[in-house]
DNA sequence: TTGCTCCTCACGTCACGTGAGGTGGC
DNA sequence: TTGCTCCTCACGTCACGTGAGGTGGC
């Protein structure tokens, strides 16, 4: 398994810290975003550097980017600290996996619920769009009032954003 | 077509508006969102009851509801502000088209990086929730040390969730 | 008189954004 | 000396939440 021919010496890399500005580009943030994760508790700093630079391991990239997703699909910053000591919050693996089980399967059924409602929204969207083409080889001059008695808006279950955002009264 | 038998009069109704509790009770928002949406020029009440009730027309209602869809979708209230007079800022309908087909693409688009985002992390944490079934049998006592050489962790590709919320080191 | 629904301030909150002014190593 | 990256306040912003105190019709 080991390669005589060139062996690379595995450092213990024990010092391959991320600076600030690390942190947020591998997480596709910003310097303000790495920061107030640390002051609200959701990440630490392995150390400080001379001048007093933060430095953090790797594994707070991960935490970082996990929180990150976490937030956008919609918990709180609150509801993610929890997530991240639940576990050590726990006595007994029993009651650990149970009570991690029965959070992540209640957020999961929120995103199922969130994809449901975002893919309703872009087919509404689309079908707007669709709808839309017909308009744009439009010839009458009279616009946007001639739009009222347009066929191509008089259909019976017009979506709804096209009720909203083209149709007048 | 009509029936002489129950000859219901079509009254013109045009009196059935709705008042700020309606408006937030068929939405599913807030009192407070209906006067912020309308302070923020999203909404118009069609006129105020002698006591200064605001009353809404059916229209406002469903501007209401998609302009709450829309933001859900993560769109800011000058985003949907401009959607909502994109129309009549325009001259034409071809302009008007075109440009309403534009942005509504790529909200579209969003859209769907979003759901492409919230399924994959659904299903980090759903693959999360069913290694964790293994850990409702532990019968190890030394918990949580014990995790870190457990075989159940010890999988080369743990899912990141995982990772960060169970295992420790 | 009591509930209920509405009203207008106005301060609070959450998750950051955005300068202002300063430091330290190449 | 100049850029670059980092630092700490500290005020601003967006989309509301949350009382406080008052009104008006059943």
């Amino acid at each position: 398994m080991t390669d005589s021919q060139a062996p690379v010496v595995e450092q213990p890399k024990c010092d391959d810290l991320l600076t600030t500005g690390d942190m947020a580009r591998l997480s596709e943030s910003t310097l303000r975003t790495v920061r107030f994760y640390e002051q609200e508790g959701l990440i630490e700093p392995e150390r400080r550097s001379a001048c007093g630079h933060r430095l953090f391991s790797g594994r707070e990239l991960l935490k970082l980017q996990l929180a990150l997703d976490l937030r956008e699909a919609g918990l709180s910053l609150q509801d993610i600290k929890d997530l991240f000591c639940l576990k050590s919050d726990c006595a007994c693996p029993e009651e650990a996996s149970q009570r991690m089980s029965h959070v992540l399967t209640e957020q999961i059924d929120t995103m199922q619920q969130k994809i449901a409602k975002l893919r309703k929204l872009r087919e509404e969207l689309t079908a707007m769009v669709s709808v839309l083409t017909e308009c744009q080889s439009c010839d009458q001059s009279n616009f946007p009032i001639a739009c009222e008695n347009c066929d191509v808006l008089s259909s019976p279950q017009l979506p709804r954003a096209l009720q909203v955002l083209w149709h007048e009264s």
